[in-house]
DNA sequence: CCAAAAAGTGAATAGTGATTCACTTCTACT
DNA sequence: AGTAGAAGTGAATCACTATTCACTTTTTGG
């Protein structure tokens, strides 16, 4: 016998995997997953295309794992605003700016993991993304609720809603058909975002605990 | 000369292509439009392949015609409740349960006319779309408001969010993956929904216009 | 009945892009 | 230096469907 894995190939076979997710990911947010042909991903890592299929088994399985990188980033972005500092309310007000304001930056990313068409193995993805922020949302509206910022309510059904609302409002000015949104405009619907939801949310005034 | 179109000949011309419009539609309702390949679509029609390129310029052109057969309905229904008697809340709230319990009821045909990925012809229609539920929703708000049952808003974001709320809120339940809901479940998700939207819109408590 | 024109047919073609695989190059160990 | 085995290669293949088009059938008015 004579070859034994060894740390130097390991660290060169993650090096060059990782090349193949970056040049995906860089591919991705210049065009959507549409832009991202195995052909192109392989010329931009400067592998073979037979390369990209000795690290991944399949095109969908490549990405999904892109999908979930570029996911982590946001949610943990989220994350980190819900569970800082303040009364529930307004650190949900807070991540709702937080995650419109990210997206209206990088729009073509934040379409590509909101509504662009992909497939399967991506739907999945995009389902547990979706999930993972519904979560949460429902986990602070559940704290909300008991200090009294919110109302109660199904909390399950608002945090989806609070989902499907964002999405929404952001999918149509995000969209590559659409021209991007000047400093303003992002602004104001940042703020009318958060308003709608946070309306939604709140209890019914002149009624305590 | 010899063949002229007669009005015998129009109407069957007129027939088939319903036949295929009909097939098409009953694929999708079935499966999706991914259920409906060209050739599929002429074996329920009883045509040729050929005969559908007879009757549309491409499959993109059929699905978008489809698309648009299948839309006017809902959109239709959810307008005829909007306009009906009694104040806007009370509208808008039954105008939410048709909605829903209609994508409740033929779950397949709300996921593909809501969610499911096609193409860009048919993404265009499926804006459109959104847009038709948009418009008619905002109608009621800007009513609403000046009644005062509503709070004043940016009407265009709050119906744009409604219907994400919406249809976010629907697509687990609908999504092939899914099992279906039960009459209860269905019932509560529908009346989860609509309080959600209301809360949403609603005026605060205590001041008056 | 006949010729003209349209409707109808479906096997063959074409476009796209993912996937394979026989082959080459590189690495590690004796 | 020799070699086992892995990494890397990219032209060729495959898979999937939409689309075409040469041909057949039907309809109509003379």
């Amino acid at each position: 016998m004579a070859y034994r894995e060894t740390p130097r190939m390991r660290a060169r076979k993650a090096a060059t995997r990782q090349r193949i997710v970056d040049a995906t990911l860089q591919l991705v947010a210049e065009g959507g997953f549409g832009n991202a042909s195995v052909a192109r991903v392989a010329e931009r890592a400067e592998v073979a295309i037979g390369s990209v299929y000795r690290h991944f088994e399949s095109k969908s399985e490549l990405f999904a794992e892109v999908f979930r990188n570029a996911t982590e980033i946001e949610v943990n972005k989220v994350a980190e605003t819900l569970n800082g500092e303040g009364p529930a309310s307004e650190r949900l007000t807070a991540a709702l700016r937080v995650f419109a304001q990210r997206a209206i930056r990088g729009p073509t990313m934040a379409w590509a993991l909101i509504a662009e068409p992909v497939d399967p193995q991506v739907d999945e993805e995009r389902l547990r993304y979706r999930q993972a922020y519904a979560e949460l949302f429902e986990k602070n509206l559940t704290r909300g609720i008991k200090t009294g910022v919110f109302a109660p309510q199904n909390t399950r059904l608002s945090s989806a809603a609070i989902v499907g609302a964002i999405a929404e409002s952001l999918v149509g000015p995000l969209s590559p058909a659409a021209e991007g949104l000047d400093g303003d405009a992002a602004q104001q619907l940042t703020e009318d975002i958060a308003h709608f939801c946070l309306r939604a949310v709140r209890p019914i005034e002149g009624e305590g605990s």
